[in-house]
RNA sequence: GGUGGGUUGCCCGAGUGGCCAAUGGGAGCGGACUGUAAAUCCGCCGGCUAUGCCUUCAGUGGUUCAAAUCCACUACCCACCA
């Protein structure tokens, strides 16, 4: 073993599948190697699914190395079979411009784009657009066999289940064709992702083995799994999202603190960039004292941290401190209790107006999804005001409850906390 | 192209004329326990201007006092045959 950073990087468990490893070895021996990751525009912003293979691409900066962030602005118009077990209904292709704008910014703020080994942001449209259907099937196609690509993970298991259109099934040469260029453009000769780009990204390196006479490689890293099966990064409510106008930088840190004890320490390793040192002590932590949650914390703060910038972070854990710590919410002065509520879900009451009731609050902030879910909520003695719970489905508050005259705190349940404001 | 089977609530899956807003499981939600965790146990789980009303069982039209259930056509999926 001769790379530090492959060497960190078995340690934290980030290593699904690597193409020869002494190869991949060797070119890391340099210390200008690039490498690229693919983000497919598949929605207005990245989620915390993407943010596993790119906080690898990260560290690899951290290490050195030129990182690459391709935004498929031409693939997302196709569509990545992969993990898919059926057909994806194809996106207007001005929808699909304005995420590939949305997400190279989220990108940027990721990675570092100045220094000698600065940050490369790619757009895979701008070489693949202008290449005319006989070129691309003469010059690329050429190189591929039906055989290999029908016998892919992505492919094959499409084949049992309904199919697959020959849109997407021309994915992976597309992706092939991306990492070929990337070779070309930057002597980039190593793609990394998550582990179900495998497939994918092999077809890369044939490809550049065909085409170049030259070897390139492969790096990903395993999907996240948690302790009770379902899926990382997936709530009721969807993906936990990096935009905090899609997901709050509060509900952003609140996921990563109210993590399964037994997903810490993997989610430790996967997106902390402390020492090992450091993180054996979170995990030891953690064993001795779970109830204290000070890896979560930790975790949570970091990860925040990251996305949202250290303001926001220790903005939100103060709020959750200051709401979920405090017995009494009237004892918070109003400094304290307005910057935690500005956190929440908020609705906005006009001062003067009739205060509506519990239910229509609740039902208006979005935290359920209709009225009869809010009543359900009180009859089942999960509705709270001001932290003291309530009864009565047609419970209204006073004017009386109001928390320094402007506020109220409404509760659903053990987590889900809504702030009332009233407004002039 | 032929024949047969299928399409049910977030998912899986019962239901084959009224007792069906529709059995059961999962997910989700609330409660108890705890630590804003897990496991476990209990309850809830279409909507609403709510002792009633409205919308739902692929789509459209029809039979009937009455349909998720019967008939016709359309769309999609699956299986066997070619």
């Amino acid at each position: 073993m001769s790379n530090a950073l492959l060497e960190d990087l078995t340690w934290r468990g980030s290593i699904a599948q690597s193409t020869d490893r002494v190869e991949l070895e060797k070119y890391l021996a340099d210390p200008g190697a690039s490498l690229y990751l693919g983000c497919d525009p598949t929605a207005p912003s990245l989620h915390i699914g993407n943010l596993v293979a790119l906080t690898l691409l990260r560290r690899f900066q951290l290490a050195g190395y030129r990182p690459i962030a391709l935004v498929g602005g031409a693939t997302g118009l196709v569509g990545d079979p992969s993990g898919r077990s059926a057909e994806r209904s194809l996106n207007e292709a001005e929808l699909v411009a304005s995420w590939v704008d949305r997400i190279r910014e989220q990108l940027e703020g990721f990675l570092d784009f100045s220094g000698k080994n600065g940050a490369i942001m790619a757009n895979n449209l701008d070489w693949t657009a202008p290449v005319s259907a006989i070129e691309f099937l003469r010059d690329i196609g050429k190189h591929f066999s039906v055989n290999q690509m029908l016998a892919k993970d992505s492919v094959a298991s499409r084949l049992e289940s309904g199919g697959i259109s020959y849109t997407e099934f021309s994915y992976q040469v597309m992706q092939a064709f991306d990492f070929l260029e990337l070779y070309r453009r930057h002597s980039c000769a190593l793609q990394i992702g998550g582990n179900d780009q495998w497939g994918n990204i092999v077809a890369g390196v044939d490809l550049i083995r065909r085409a170049e006479g030259k070897s390139a490689h492969a790096l990903t890293i395993p999907l996240l799994a948690k302790a009770d099966g379902t899926k990382f990064g997936k709530t009721a409510e969807g993906a936990i999202w990096l935009d905090p106008a899609m997901t709050s930088a509060y509900a952003f840190f609140q996921f990563f603190l109210n993590s399964d004890d037994r997903d810490v320490e993997q989610l430790l390793k996967t997106f902390s960039f402390r020492s090992r040192e450091e993180i054996e002590a979170l995990i030891d932590s953690l064993n001795a004292n779970p109830g204290a949650r000070e890896a979560h914390r930790a975790l949570a703060r970091e990860v925040t941290t990251l996305i949202h910038g250290a303001d926001q972070a220790s903005k939100v854990e103060a709020a959750a401190k200051a709401l979920f710590g405090q017995a009494d919410i009237g004892d918070l002065d109003l400094e304290t209790l307005s910057s935690a509520l500005a956190e929440l879900p908020k609705v906005i009451v006009k001062r003067g107006e009739q205060i509506p009731s519990w239910v229509d609050l609740v039902t208006n902030s979005g935290v359920v999804e209709s009225k009869s879910a809010a009543r359900r909520v009180i009859k089942e003695g999960g509705a709270y005001l001001n932290n003291e719970k309530i009864r009565g489905e047609d419970f209204t508050p006073k004017t009386s409850d109001l928390l320094h005259g402007q506020f109220l705190l409404l509760r659903k349940g053990k987590r889900d906390l809504i702030a009332v404001e009233i407004t002039d």
